[in-house]
DNA sequence: AACCCGTGGAT
DNA sequence: TATCCAAGGGT
């Protein structure tokens, strides 16, 4: 089986099917502001179109182009970015940002090499900006691209390891020209045909040349190895309310949350903490419990609540009436909406 | 190289 | 309900 016509009957394909997303050019048009190409590309990273629409709106109203956000207040930033996950990103976006202001001129490089030197941005994102904002030929293998390639060509090695050869497969694909409209080709093809459960074969422009339909079975591809267990962790969060303002401290900048704001919490262990790591000596009562997994683990945080007068604890004192500007990430979200729950009843 | 790092939707 | 998984990067 010949995959010679692979790219052209992706590209025409394309041409007809192109999802219009607000950070894309048309198909076969001038390339889209490598800005919005590389904010777009950060927010997707292991992040679905749907859940990264809002925040790319507000991003680009706030903050129009590179230059802005390179001036951007990091808290601020970060709270915008609050309920996307992988707070990582929005440290390294700023980062990032600053890097192309002070050293590069205020212009993204427009090369992988160049690209690849910024926060933020690895071996896939590197590719992806090259190709789309820059009409570069790069090989950009995402997920969706590693699903697809692995399917068409009936991979049987499984992942992680055989992300060399998919790598290497999806070089062959890759055409000289429209180099970014293949790219996400592949990626709308393996977002809207070639899925991961119950692929679409019978529309499928690839259909005659993938070795995967030819199995029988082509949702087995691309095979994988199995994951860990996830462990259970317990917690505590403490909501403590003094004169209509509550205790919030600043997470530390790496780690599980890094440089976020939330609410006090304790240790996250195995056992059921207590009341370990209060910010203060209190009344605790107990306003229940909520459930929320992370990627590694799943977390049963015990919500605790208490008010005082004292006016020397350590921390951030946040008006409870407009907590929703905190940018609390959502386990703290869900935390803080138990508790308040309960105060009012109080 | 293995592990860490969020969240919400679909099945 | 439990599991999977989505345009991955950093260390």
């Amino acid at each position: 089986m010949s995959v010679d016509g692979a790219a052209p009957a992706l590209l025409s394909w394309y041409d007809v099917h192109a999802r219009a997303l607000p950070w894309r050019a048309p198909p076969g048009a001038p390339p889209a502001d490598p800005y919005r190409v590389w904010l777009s590309e950060i927010m997707l990273q292991q992040t679905t179109v749907a859940a990264v629409r809002p925040y790319f709106a507000r991003f680009t109203e706030r903050w129009p182009d590179v230059a802005a956000l390179a001036t951007a207040d990091e808290g601020e930033l970060m709270a915008a970015w609050a309920g996307l996950g992988y707070y990582a990103r929005a440290r390294n976006l700023l980062a990032c940002a600053r890097a192309v202001a002070k050293d590069h001129g205020g212009r993204f490089p427009d090369s992988e090499q160049g690209l690849r030197a910024l926060p933020g941005i690895g071996r896939y994102t590197a590719a992806a900006v090259a190709a789309i904002a820059f009409g570069r030929r790069a090989v950009v293998v995402d997920g969706n691209v590693e699903r697809v390639v692995a399917r068409l060509f009936a991979v049987e090695e499984a992942l992680p390891a055989a992300r060399p050869r998919l790598h290497a497969l999806a070089d062959r694909l890759t055409p000289a020209r429209r180099t970014g409209d293949f790219a996400q080709a592949m990626m709308d093809l393996g977002a809207t045909i070639c899925t991961p459960r119950q692929p679409a074969c019978a529309i499928c422009p690839l259909m005659t040349m993938c070795a995967g339909r030819a199995t029988g079975d082509p949702a087995r591809f691309p095979v994988k190895a199995p994951k860990a267990a996830r462990p259970q962790r317990r917690g505590t969060a403490f909501w403590l309310e003094r004169d209509g303002e509550v205790l919030l401290c600043r997470r530390p900048a790496r780690g599980l949350l890094g440089g976020m704001l939330a609410l006090p919490s304790g240790p996250w262990t195995a056992d059921d903490p207590g009341l370990a790591g209060a910010p203060a000596e209190a009344g605790w009562r107990d306003a229940g419990h909520i459930a929320h997994v992370f990627t590694h683990f799943a977390l049963d945080l015990r919500v605790v609540t208490a008010l005082t007068g004292e006016r020397t604890i350590a921390g951030q004192w946040w008006p409870v009436e407009r907590l929703a500007e905190a940018g609390l990430p959502t386990v703290f979200a869900k935390a803080a909406e138990r508790a308040r729950s309960l105060m009012e009843i109080a």
